[in-house]
DNA sequence: CGGGCGAGGATTGTATAAAGTTTCGCCTGT
DNA sequence: ACAGGCGAAACTTTATACAATCCTCGCCCG
């Protein structure tokens, strides 16, 4: 019986050549390098990866499926660009679940998972620190994945997994430009409630944080100007 | 201006031979003529639907995405076998958005919708007296996915879909022998307090529908008998 | 007679080729 | 000069062929 047999691993493993194309195109996206609109060709993706199509469509249809890839009949995969409503709609799932997941999390609370969770700060506080946009991003959606995996509900993990994904693109797509550094004081202020195992404030803290994110969020009417003429005589 | 060409739909149209394999299949599972466990090889599929392994592969990775189907690498695909925390977790997440759901039909109410409804209502109740089992439970799931609809909200309706399709297969694998009818009388007092737009009796009723729902469930180890020895050694 | 081992068959994973659709450029006609 | 249409190229979609892996069953050895 050798150990390293795990017949019934469904965890994405990195030796898997899809999960590689997926996670490389996801963290493109999230990190804003990929921005919304744009094409995601076949043969241009299988290129990079040395993969033929086959399995660059198979990882495309999974990013379809979490809402970060729009793919057209006999036109192709271009990134996904979510409209106001759409934002709207993401905010509002994520007000509904996240509160419940802090919750869970201070049930699951031990010094590895607080020791994991306060050296993602130090990386997040660091990325900031040293002006990297694109980690920033990145990690500040890692966060709320992290707290998601503690509070070990793998159903509530791959919803957010989805929102967070598709929130990545909203607030490229509609942040203010005024806006501050973003909310790594508030991630600091959720793990010191979940320590102290106080899940009301955990709660009250995950929720005003996310409130504060849409806040900086300008909703009014698509992207303005092409859009809005798509919309008069296409749909 | 033909009417036929939408070029701009992503609803699942019944002309796609893709949608009409997964909907097949889905059908088959969620009317429990497919059990957990049975094994979905891709030719067999193929020949039904007279369609290459390509198309049911691109079905199959939905159905697994959706949680119904399990993919194990080089062995093919199975109808899921959720277990008892699998279950626990989905009863969660339902309890905690079919009563937001419910509170935005509430907004969405329209003669249009009520009938709608009613419809439906009188559906599952010539299904329930007619003793057609299949239909019954099928039916019992698109009335909540019909109420999800109706709530305008495109990220619950997709979430719910999931969770539909789930507790079909738990309600087959952990539902109590002696249990009577289901809820089709909850069903209706659902659409009553939507249509009198009381919102907080229709979060009520739904939240109670749904404890009903798992209170039925036996939710003890696995269906017992084989999964025990295999979670035993296997595992 | 029981157990390990290996070849054969079946099934999935991947790549490539054929078919259909869209797009863009060019060309013609007014 | 410009609008409209034809045609070729590029891309996606679907099917098929090839490679790799796993399961089964029979054989051989202890």
């Amino acid at each position: 019986m050798a150990a390293k047999s795990r017949p019934k691993s469904d965890a994405p493993d990195a030796s898997d050549r899809v999960s590689r194309i997926r996670e490389g195109v996801t963290a493109a996206i999230l990190e804003h390098r990929l921005l919304p609109g744009t094409k995601l060709g076949e043969d241009e993706i299988g290129e990079i990866y040395g993969s033929s199509r086959t399995l660059v469509r198979t990882a495309l249809q999974q990013l379809a499926h979490e809402g970060i890839v729009n793919i057209e009949k006999n036109r192709g995969a271009f990134v996904a660009r979510p409209t106001p409503a759409d934002a709207r709609e993401v905010f509002e799932a994520r007000r509904l679940i996240e509160p419940t997941i802090v919750d869970h999390a201070v049930d699951a609370v031990s010094p590895a998972w607080i020791g994991r969770l306060q050296r993602h700060l130090a990386e997040e506080r660091e990325a900031e620190l040293r002006g990297d946009a694109r980690a920033s991003v990145r990690l500040s959606g890692d966060f709320h994945r992290l707290v998601a995996e503690m509070s070990g509900h793998s159903i509530y993990l791959g919803f957010l997994k989805e929102l967070i994904a598709r929130s990545s693109l909203i607030i490229l797509l509609y942040r203010r430009h005024d806006t501050p550094a973003c909310g790594t004081d508030h991630h600091a202020g959720i793990v010191a409630a979940i320590r102290k195992r106080d899940r009301e404030a955990a709660r009250a803290q995950m929720l005003s944080h996310l409130n504060e994110i849409e806040a900086e969020l300008f909703l009014k009417d698509p992207a303005a100007d092409e859009l809005r003429l798509a919309d008069v005589l296409g749909v």
